[in-house]
DNA sequence: TCTGGGGTCCTAGGACCC
DNA sequence: TCTGGGGTCCTAGGACCC
């Protein structure tokens, strides 16, 4: 035991349904019946609370294939709501960050904690008192799992999750037998581990944990990469993947969007690739960054079968956060992208290479930009689906009932 | 006329995550 | 009829240079 002293203690706290829980929050009467989010254009759920899980709903389904069987159950079903979504996020990232210094807001639901410098005999018990305040602060139900490293933390939660008794807080050190349960562990359940590389693996009859962990440094870099070979280090115990205490700048910031309709006309496009430019340069401005780059996309409807993708990546004259300069610069290649194919489901704008915008710079040749007049267009068959949108709540946060006190 | 290797930079695409 | 959006990182391959 006097060795674990040694080693980290790395924590993930993640938030258990989020979508679900903040909506919760604000419907009650969601609370108990099998509740759903879903994504942009209601096309398919995002979030899901336990009862749509227990009655096999799955994560990325379609929306419109169970849309008869979510009423025969009376389900409550809600659009993605993110202005909410983020509110709340602070809320619960807020009050973690008070009980501990060095924490990584991994996602809008989830941070990693080191706990290294909490004495073992105490771990499990500051963790339980995490989370029962999470919950009565914010009345947001969160898990949390711990272990010498990132990975081991992630699967910890896992346990934390699946099995009722550890009651969302699991610590790897008290679990007992974890070398052989990894044998009865899908191997997809790892963090890192994604579809593709599941698949490769099972190929060559490599499907639990415990057997990723046996298998030769040589094939898992063979099969995967760089990452895949930190995780398979992770999962025997090393310390690989730190905690990023400081929140890293962007490197990119997107605007995109599948439309509501497939797009045929030129014009049509043209009037959603300006309106994602306008919408990205307003993110670019909230984060003080301008863009040195852009990649424009246009894209099919997967779905149907038509996978085609045209990308291209544009230098900007000078950084920027004009969406009229970004949008005269683009408009040439956006043309000839589009002229590739006569139908599309998807297009989008994505800026790289940002700079911070205070920091001045001078180029030694100014170039002229040939200015191209923005698109207007009546229809839009571009635009958003969202039914199931409930928009209360969110703007006054003086409104915000303390729930479950 | 024929023939090379090594370096950088850029981009597209593919894997992963939530 | 109807299948998300926004990130990160890695790698292969082409262009170009010496």
């Amino acid at each position: 035991m006097g060795s674990k002293k040694s080693l980290k203690k790395i924590g993930i706290i993640d938030c258990n349904n989020f979508y679900v829980s903040c909506e919760r929050l604000f419907n009650p009467e969601s609370i108990g019946r099998p509740t759903v989010v879903l994504s942009n254009n209601d096309g398919c759920v995002i979030a899901r609370s336990q009862e749509a899980k227990d009655l096999g709903i799955k994560m990325g389904e379609p929306f419109f294939k169970s849309r008869d069987f979510m009423d025969q159950h009376k389900f409550c079903v809600y659009s993605s709501n993110y202005n909410l979504y983020g509110d709340m996020s602070d809320r619960v990232m807020t009050l973690i960050k008070s009980f501990a210094n060095d924490i990584e807001v991994y996602s809008i639901d989830e941070s990693f904690v080191d706990f290294s410098n909490i004495p073992d005999e105490h771990l499990l018990d500051t963790l339980r008192g995490i989370k029962n305040e999470v919950y009565r602060q914010t009345g947001i139900p969160v898990s949390i799992g711990v272990g010498p490293n990132k990975t081991l933390a992630k699967l910890t939660s896992y346990f934390a999750k699946k099995q009722p008794n550890y009651n969302g807080v699991c610590s790897y050190w008290d679990v007992p037998n974890f070398e052989n349960i990894c044998y009865s562990i899908p191997l997809d359940e790892v963090w890192g581990i994604g579809r593709k590389w599941y698949k490769k693996f099972k190929n060559i009859g490599v499907e639990t944990v415990g057997q990723f962990i046996n298998t030769s440094d040589y094939t898992v870099r063979k099969l995967t990469n760089v990452n895949g070979s930190k995780t398979q280090l992770e999962l025997k115990g090393l310390y690989c993947y730190q905690i990023q205490k400081q929140t890293k700048l962007k490197r990119n910031i997107a605007s995109t969007r599948s439309f509501g309709k497939d797009v045929t006309d030129f014009e049509q496009m043209g009037e959603a690739m300006y309106n994602y430019i306008v919408s990205g340069t307003k993110k670019l401005n909230q984060s003080s960054v301008l863009a040195n780059k852009a990649t424009i996309f246009v894209s099919g409807n997967y779905h149907k079968g038509d996978k085609y993708h045209y990308s291209k990546t544009i230098n900007l004259q000078n950084p920027t956060s004009d969406s009229d300069e970004i949008w005269s610069q683009i408009y040439d290649q956006f043309k000839m992208i589009c002229d590739k194919k006569e139908k599309f489901k998807k297009c989008g704008i994505i800026f790289n290479e940002l700079t911070p915008e205070n920091v001045i710079q001078c180029s030694l040749f100014e170039e002229e930009i040939n200015y191209v007049e923005p698109p207007v267009n009546e229809i839009k068959d571009w635009e958003m689906k969202q039914e199931y949108i409930t928009q209360k709540y969110t703007t006054s946060w003086a409104d915000l009932p303390k729930v479950f006190v």
